[in-house]
DNA sequence: CGGGATCCTTCACGATACTG
DNA sequence: CAGTATCGTGAAGGATCCCG
């Protein structure tokens, strides 16, 4: 989402006061879920949650998402301590995954956007469609 | 975010039942809040709501936007049916912006997004922080 | 005042191939 | 099985200039 931190290397999170900060949480956190995967993975994790998922398991419940973007995404959820990685020491390996207890803390804003998104995406692609219609040429 | 209905043109939203389609309005929904300026944009109508802002009002209320961004972002408001332009037509003309019923209706969902971002991301920066310390190079 | 048009850079993402 | 490495593309976003 690019993002890239402009205005200086020396800010502090919360400096200059609100939340209009480029580095204010909120324009951080949509950087992550706004990613094409991220909310996807977590919503997956938490419909097995307390379980675990394996990499293969994870990526047959995510449709049409490559080896590399699941592995991409696993890693940031990782990183972010939103998800757990643990790897039996088989051969070959078996990793699996889980929400951490933070992960499992965004699955109630996570769905509220979802609730909304089903309730009222329509009323935008009908408004989408207005605007195509009016003065498309 | 990319998200260029890959699969064919002929796929109508809600079909193959879940929502893990790449059309599935959650994703689509995401892929708008998700661009860098949107959310600070409803945020800022928001607070002004149910009142109207300019444009160089909120060019003013949202330090570091451009103009071209600030422009770009009011008319995917408006097209999506989330914010309402109102011209005076004065010379210079007058252009005022305010959020919709269904724009309103948005900030709910985005400030229990906020509220996370701004209780957990701490967490979250925690986390990132453990990642690079622990095997940077 | 409120934009539009243009150029440029960066990055998310996809496709493909290779590995322990 | 569960990744890593590499390459190429499209789109987001910033900077700058112009317009009615």
């Amino acid at each position: 989402m690019t993002t890239s931190t402009p205005g200086g290397p020396d800010r502090r999170p919360g400096e200059r006061g609100d939340l209009l900060d480029p580095l204010c949480p909120t324009r951080r956190l949509l950087d992550r879920i706004g990613t094409k995967w991220t909310s996807m993975a977590v919503k997956v994790l938490a419909e097995e949650d307390p379980g675990e998922l394996r990499f293969a398991e994870l990526r047959r419940r995510i449709p049409g998402i490559s080896q590399k973007m699941l592995s991409v995404t696993l890693q940031s959820l990782v990183r972010d301590g939103l998800a757990a990685r643990r790897v039996e020491p088989t051969v070959p390996p078996a990793v699996h995954y889980r929400l951490t207890e933070l992960g499992r803390s965004l699955e109630g804003p996570l769905s509220t956007l979802r609730i909304w998104a089903e309730t009222h995406m329509p009323e935008v692609d009908r408004s989408n469609r207005l605007a195509d219609g009016s003065a498309p040429g």
